[in-house]
DNA sequence: TCCGATCCTTAACGCCGTTATAGTTCTGAC
DNA sequence: GTCAGAACTATAACGGCGTTAAGGATCGGA
């Protein structure tokens, strides 16, 4: 490639660039104005200057865009996720690995709802969806290499953690007539913890008694 | 009233009655088929045999028509909760009203859905879902009253519940992907309320301490 | 110079919830 | 018996949604 032509295709990709960004911070700000429902692509045209069909060229489809919405505030979460140190102590570990992920939810709570739309693509092995998973599996791998609990215990403590968050999220969101308390995330979380660890400390009795 | 009249007005009635079934059921069957996305009123037009502006005279929105349905499964759950003996133990009355409210949920997912949709209408005083609300609170005034436990904790485990109930409800409907171990419902519930009764008897042996 | 790719637009399609308009039927009063 | 009006139902449309077919403009490379 000659020169001109490379520094031609260096502004071909930051006009490019440009486009997805402005399209993709008026996406935003409409989603931060009118929430999940009222997120649509005519007032976004309205907003962001661009035609429907350009839009499309960027994204693909509606899902494409959220994607690529989501995909922003998740490496946010992935970066708070990664912030947490490993440590010795497990549980301690899962319980500000957990509370970080509730706080970023409440914190966003139309990308939460985005994110748990039916219309939700997979999430490719590459992006932040996935490492956050991962990241957030993290304390329950070192519980399963350390035995103290089984792998199908480990699975139910990992759903069950997985659900209850999910509604201790969504639930003030969809409910905001209700005065939820300022203590309930925190408090439920650790109660959640302490009767789990409860739950697998009795069976390690049990196993010791049989 | 002339009695002509009388059997005139009656019949009216029971035609205004039929037809109001007729509706509905094709609604139920609708909204089995095609899940909380896909339940719209042009579907339910061709399946019922009466035209939108019909539907919309027996039921004035789509709200209406959810509401509609959803009363009618509310009075099943409201029948499973109100067979729940009030006992001397409100903590094994709330295990089981916890579980019977969250396994009608979970057999009722698109109802449940539309439940808690954003166009969900204030459960009016005389409804199902406001008798359902009225039975699962029944044992937190019981231990309100035992005075075992100060007010602001209480709306903190109801709460809790609620929310955590919520979760494990709708997430696995919202995740059909994810393998859900069987045990998840029951045992998180149990740990739920095995941890707020600790929660609250350490803070009894607190009291007691200071 | 001209081809082709890229970028972007106008205009439309088929879906949705909803309603204006109007036709039919049946009730109740004269 | 007649006639006003209420109740019931239908056709056809409106505005908004996600999406796309068709075509024009721009611009780098042969």
């Amino acid at each position: 490639m000659t020169p001109p032509a490379q520094a031609a295709e260096l502004r071909r990709q930051q006009n490019r660039a440009d486009t997805r960004r402005a399209i993709l911070e008026a996406a935003e700000a409409l989603l931060a104005e009118s929430g999940h429902w009222g997120f649509a692509v005519r007032p976004l045209v309205e907003r962001c200057g661009y035609s429907a069909p350009t839009i499309y060229h960027y994204f693909g489809d509606k899902p494409g865009l959220i994607e690529a919405l989501l995909e922003e505030r998740l490496q946010e979460l992935v970066a708070e996720l990664e912030r947490v140190p490993a440590g010795s102590d497990p549980i301690a570990q899962a319980r500000t690995l957990c509370l970080a992920f509730a706080r970023w939810g409440i914190r966003n709570p139309a990308h939460y709802h985005l994110m748990n739309a039916p219309q939700d693509r997979e999430p490719s092995p590459g992006s932040a969806a996935h490492r956050a998973v991962e990241l957030m599996s993290d304390p329950l791998i070192v519980l399963a290499d350390g035995d103290e609990v089984g792998e199908e215990q480990l699975i139910l403590i990992r759903q069950s953690l997985w659900a209850c968050l999910h509604g201790l999220i969504s639930l003030p969101s969809v409910r905001p007539d209700e005065d939820w308390s300022a203590d309930l995330l925190e408090s439920s979380v650790d109660v959640l913890l302490r009767g789990w660890l409860a739950e697998f400390s009795d069976s390690q009795v049990a196993r010791g008694e049989s």
